[in-house]
DNA sequence: CATAAATAGGATAAATTTATCCGAAATAAG
DNA sequence: CTTATTTCGGATAAATTTATCCTATTTATG
């Protein structure tokens, strides 16, 4: 369903979010080993995500990834898939067709159109809050 | 969603049953063209539906792939998709996480388990015949 | 200002997916 | 039996995704 950049990314970005609500700055060394995932390669998904402005990264001596308090609460799920895999999982036929709408349909377009669109209201409220309190109160894991 | 293979393999299964329901077989070169995909890859697809019995291949003159006609309406989308990709649109945790279930879970478990249900039904209550009749009454299309 | 610590980013490699090519094997028909 | 036709399957190539490495840039601190 996600890239694997884009898992990396999600658990990544909770990881920071728990971190930052108790005033700490993470580095990609310690994301990568909490979250099991490659160092570099999440250091360079962690930069997408900075683009995005869904993290905020500080560089040199004490720096790291954080992000604001406040913001956490308003993150949507939605938001870090976007910055990472792009809009393709909302828009394109699920047959790979180029066209392919109300007027003319592929075969499965009705019954694809709900299952995304089941996936598109869970991206959209979940919020990186409710993903982070899971984590910090031990119901909820992001390794192994 | 689906790879690249597992679309190329959906269309080019309604093109065989909608020509068999016709009692035409039809080569990899008269698919490929209809569902607009690479031929020799398409071939190659069509290979591993024949192993797993979804479609039946004719070798020598005369052949081509074509489905027992009584079998159109018991094959479900979902043998299409098992037959190319497997199960890991079933199995497998959507962050990635080797061992994910309700006494482990990832942060997204729950919220995620819905999501695939909603696909799992989608697949396995999709018949080959219906797709195929949408095609044959032109209210859908396979290419385009 | 010098130094150490940390992210940014380009270059490159490995793995996987997608795609092509070609000879082998099977089969219908003359 | 021979030939033409057609799928099968192995080898290979191209493209994309995943992963690594190294240097440049930034910044806090002494």
């Amino acid at each position: 369903m996600f890239s694997k950049a884009c898992e990396y990314g999600i658990k990544a970005t909770i990881f920071i979010a728990v971190n930052s609500s108790e005033n700490r700055r993470v580095s990609p060394k310690e994301i990568s080993e909490e979250i099991d995932s490659p160092q570099a390669f999440t250091a360079k998904i962690l930069q997408a995500l900075v683009r995005h402005k869904v993290v905020k990264s500080v560089r040199g001596a004490y720096g790291g990834f954080e992000i604001d308090k406040g913001k956490i609460a308003t993150i949507k799920l939605s938001q870090i898939v976007f910055a990472i895999d792009g809009d393709q999982i909302y828009k394109g036929c699920g047959l790979g067709l180029h066209t392919c709408n109300e007027k003319h349909p592929c075969p499965v377009h009705d019954k694809f159109m709900v299952v995304r669109e089941e996936l598109r209201d869970m991206l959209e409220n979940t919020t990186l809050e409710q993903l982070a309190l899971d984590i910090k109160s031990g119901v909820a894991f992001l390794k192994i």
